[in-house]
DNA sequence: CTCCGTCAAGAGCAGTGCTCTCTTATGAGA
DNA sequence: TCTCATAAGAGAGCACTGCTCTTGACGGAG
């Protein structure tokens, strides 16, 4: 009953601070919140404890955002089609990083300060990469991933254990060169994001499906 | 004269400001900086005109200490060891960083708010990577590597944009691969410090080895 | 109808970056 | 050696921040 309207208050307060996370950045002001709200400052703590949780709030959405966008565009390439599946998720992850650039150093930059995140942050967190994880698996079991290069004992195990929940039936060989690609997937979108390509690279976008063509190409999947 | 005392309290200001950012977090505040040098906020004021001014200082001092730090790796290694010089470089980048984490996220995390990276940053930025550029120049001057996986011409002109500067006579198709390399490297150590591998790799170190190992033979470099 | 829980408002505290004015003392030039 | 411009620090003050506490109003449950 009042808790609908507790609810539409809470998305409320989480949209107009994404608005202010868009324009002003990643100092998130809750008294400059609470103005566009038309309400006094206090009131912003009936729904959220303090600032970091409002942050901790945002965040979970930013994941579950990724995560949808990841989703669709993996779901809409044909299942046979591995490399276009591991391109799809590729691009979905830049191009959501470029549309909503704060959000993405919310999750994926500098942890604000005192902040240390809450273990329910993790289980939305790694809807993307588990979206991955059933690309790798599904070319996998067509028996396509060698499995070359041998990893040290140590390695092999971190590397089993990562694929344990996410690609269960991979050879750990393929799943370290799955990993490369997601860490310089990220490096990349981090490295554009946070302006360390001014000066470098001029049209981001050709290197970056070249790269990513590349690491397809790597991991074993057949490019059509 | 009156110079050097200027130049004296300009390095204990930066001194104890890089003790609040290692030990506070990035929310670096020039009041307390004021208290801890036993003097008034305004006297900052005098030797940095803002808070900014202070964070470009250290973060120029941060791109320094981290380009030493590589240099100094990468020195010691046999000139002959191309993949023992690569995997200096690599080691020397992720312990700099997890020495010295907030500085670490001062360069390669979120870009503060308002701050826009002067253009006097973008040359000492370039070190780090200039360094692996001569790596993989000396490499490619033995013929050792390939320069397979043709590229699109966007992308191409991308890549030898970069390798005028870093490594000009190295093949692009090569270059390209240590390219991505160094965005794995980066990725890898940004997702080590900013925590997005807890409670995903235990011993994150081993399988930084592998990794790093993986992308010298990819690039092509002979592992001794 | 009464009671109680929820909500918003408002005042206030301690802290922030930054500006301005005032006073001191120090080093350089005559 | 003496004078004096200038650099340096002190202090007050402005507008802002997150957050706490108290007060008062409203509305549904008993």
């Amino acid at each position: 009953m009042r808790a609908r309207l507790r609810a539409e208050m809470t998305d409320e307060i989480k949209a107009i601070a994404r608005r202010h996370l868009a324009t002003e950045g990643a100092n998130l002001s809750l008294r400059a919140v609470a103005r566009d709200l038309g309400v006094v400052s206090s009131a912003i703590y009936r729904y959220f404890p303090s600032r970091d949780d409002l942050l901790t709030a945002l965040i979970m959405d930013a994941y579950t955002a990724l995560g949808d966008a990841v989703a669709a565009a993996e779901g809409a390439v044909d299942r046979r089609d591995f490399s276009g599946r591991f391109l799809a998720i590729c691009h979905a992850v830049r191009e959501w990083a470029l549309a909503n650039p704060h959000e993405y150093a919310l999750i994926y930059g500098s942890p604000v300060p005192g902040y240390a995140a809450p273990t329910e942050t993790v289980a939305v967190a790694t809807r993307a990469v588990t979206i991955l994880g059933g690309v790798i698996e599904d070319a996998a079991r067509t028996g396509l991933l060698r499995n070359d290069d041998p990893l040290p004992p140590v390695a092999a195990g971190e590397v089993e254990r990562i694929g344990e929940t996410i690609a269960p039936s991979v050879p750990i060989g393929a799943l370290s060169r799955a990993l490369g690609s997601w860490l310089q997937l990220f490096g990349f979108v981090s490295f554009e994001i946070f302006g360390q390509l001014n000066n470098a690279v001029e049209l981001p976008g050709p290197l970056f499906e070249h790269q990513m063509r590349a690491q397809a190409r790597y991991i074993g999947l057949p490019l059509l």
